[in-house]
DNA sequence: CGATTTTGACCTGCGC
DNA sequence: GCGCAGGTCAAAATCG
């Protein structure tokens, strides 16, 4: 499924690992727009390739807890954002991914596209952004890790 | 027929 | 407290 993944992406596992220790919440905030060709992550070609990089178990703050009646907003940990340069319309990674909303962004004619893992049991949630001007780069963010071990 | 897309409305956090 | 911007919901429509 990772035939349409070839253009320049960075390895999921790869960012895994930086992102333990970057502020990658800090990052996608200036990744918006303007400042992310300034990115170094993002633009640095990481190209560990999708061939097999075994042992990645990053992230070890999945979810916050909370007793109370509040729900912690879960904040940076768990996102990921990716660069890539495709002229596809559909990024597929595998997974199956139920569009739930779209919006379009101020100060931009883009238009961003809200996505949910529609595996039972898994929140992911995943951003796509199309870029008209750059009609060749595309802005994938993800929220979130997948919990269960399968595709589709 | 069930799953998914579409789309505007709705909710929320933040800044003023 | 209000308004903006971004994020999510949900009903109807559509797809396979
Ligand atoms: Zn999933």
């Amino acid at each position: 499924m990772f035939s349409s993944f070839e253009p320049t992406c960075f390895s999921l596992d790869t960012i895994d690992d930086q992102t333990c220790d970057f502020d990658f919440g800090d990052i996608l905030d200036n990744l918006e727009f303007g400042t992310k060709e300034q990115n170094p992550i993002f633009q640095e070609p990481i190209t560990t390739g999708s061939t097999s990089k075994s042992s990645h178990n990053a992230i070890s703050v999945p979810l916050m807890q909370v007793d109370g009646s509040k729900r912690e907003t879960v904040h940076a940990k768990t996102k990921f954002a990716f660069r890539m340069e495709t002229k596809l319309e559909v990024i597929d990674d595998g997974y199956k991914w139920r569009k739930y909303g779209k919006k379009k962004v101020k100060s931009s004619p883009h238009l961003r596209n809200y996505f949910k893992c529609s595996t039972i049991g898994c929140n992911v949630k995943k951003r796509i952004e199309r870029d008209m001007e750059d009609a060749n780069y595309v802005i994938t963010t993800y929220d979130g890790i997948h919990n269960h071990k399968d595709f589709s």
